[in-house]
DNA sequence: CCTTGAACCGACCCACAAGTCGGTTTGTTT
DNA sequence: AAACAAACCGACTTGTGGGTCGGTTCAAGG
């Protein structure tokens, strides 16, 4: 088993090393060598471990990126109190890169979206599947808060979720390289505007 | 001078053709050739009219990015009307891929702005001063509905654009390659539902 | 020790795409 | 019709990057 525990640890090396560039400069941008070279590792490493870049792609969309959105925005919206400030948080939340000088997971999504759509249907599905499952997740919290007495009875669950998601995913045009605070925060200010018109107002006791 | 004209309608055969493949499937991922071949032009053509596949891709930029942009979110800012409808008019009509079977031009923004971050500076920072020409009149616009009490006095009109960038541009990693119908009109409802909640609301008269 | 196989090395192959260049065609001018 | 240049052709060069493959290293079991 000592030889599987090695080959777990040179793939996670890989993977990590590998998203982190992927992010930097774009897969199709980023030639394996370049990743090789930063670990000191040989192509005949690489091909001992995936069976091409395509596949080792994948790995790291499920073990890394998958892992990692699930944390930041699904997860925390498993909660009974009023979605509202919830959702906010989480979003705020995946926004920050200052959290232990993490990358910024919250702008790969759209990236990757953009980068593999139309050039490979296999990732490129396999990305809007993570979209869907958190709009699917976001749509069932804020029903449950309309259940609640959170939010106002007219409003489109369906419709307010897709919003969410496509501010968020815009977000990551406008901020790019920059993590421009004054941007973050704009956006936050507007998405809490946008809320309170949706929620339900009940008259002060 | 009719030499002019012709090697003017070659150029723009091969910025028209250029811009639907490139955005069909990407600027890197597109070669000279598969344009070329399209066009029955050869390389020879091509360098006798562009110094390099970038050049030839700024000229598509600057003759038909900005002008369509401009035409489709710009120019109708200009006006003295309720900015609000406006804004929803112009955004609507973006998305529109039905008119006369043209290209879907509001989602070219978005595509090619996460496809040359970081790997061309020079064409990154003339799509990103499209974005920011436009922003800045929305602003403007804004800033004079807010004088003529169309809308809230205390709304933050930067915060605001920002907010309708973010989301109009995240549109376009939903919609992908589905014109779908149901997503655009979710997005358009909610805009308006937003945009409810920044209107001034007058006192019945 | 000696064998066995996983992990790893790196030179090489091959396909593809940007850009070059000497040449041919086409149209205009005199 | 001769001359000249712009428009165009397409084989070629060059660089790059994914993927291959015969070999070497090294650790564990007999």
């Amino acid at each position: 088993m000592e030889m599987t525990l090695k080959r777990r640890e040179t793939m996670h090396r890989l993977c990590g090393k590998g998203l982190e560039i992927f992010h930097a400069k774009g897969y199709y941008n980023t030639s394996l060598d370049d990743i090789l070279n930063e670990l000191s590792l040989s192509k005949g490493a690489f091909y001992h471990h995936f069976k091409s870049k395509e596949d080792y792609f994948i790995n790291i969309v499920q073990n890394l990126i998958v892992q990692k959105v699930y944390a930041l925005l699904i997860e925390p919206l498993n909660t009974n109190e009023n979605p509202l400030p919830v959702i906010i948080e989480s979003l705020e939340n995946a926004l920050d890169p200052g959290k232990k000088n993490e990358m910024a997971y919250g702008f790969m999504l759209n990236d990757f979206l953009t980068e593999f759509n139309k050039r490979n249907e296999e990732i490129s599905s396999q990305l809007k599947e993570i979209i869907n499952v958190w709009e699917v997740n976001l749509v069932s919290l804020l029903k449950k808060g309309k259940l609640d007495g959170h939010i106002a009875r007219h409003v489109d669950c369906e419709g307010v979720a897709t919003y969410i998601i496509a501010s968020y995913l815009g977000m990551r045009s406008l901020l790019m390289d920059s993590s421009n605070k004054q941007l973050r925060y704009q956006y936050i200010q507007q998405l809490k505007q946008y809320f309170n018109s949706i929620a339900a107002h009940h008259v002060a006791a």
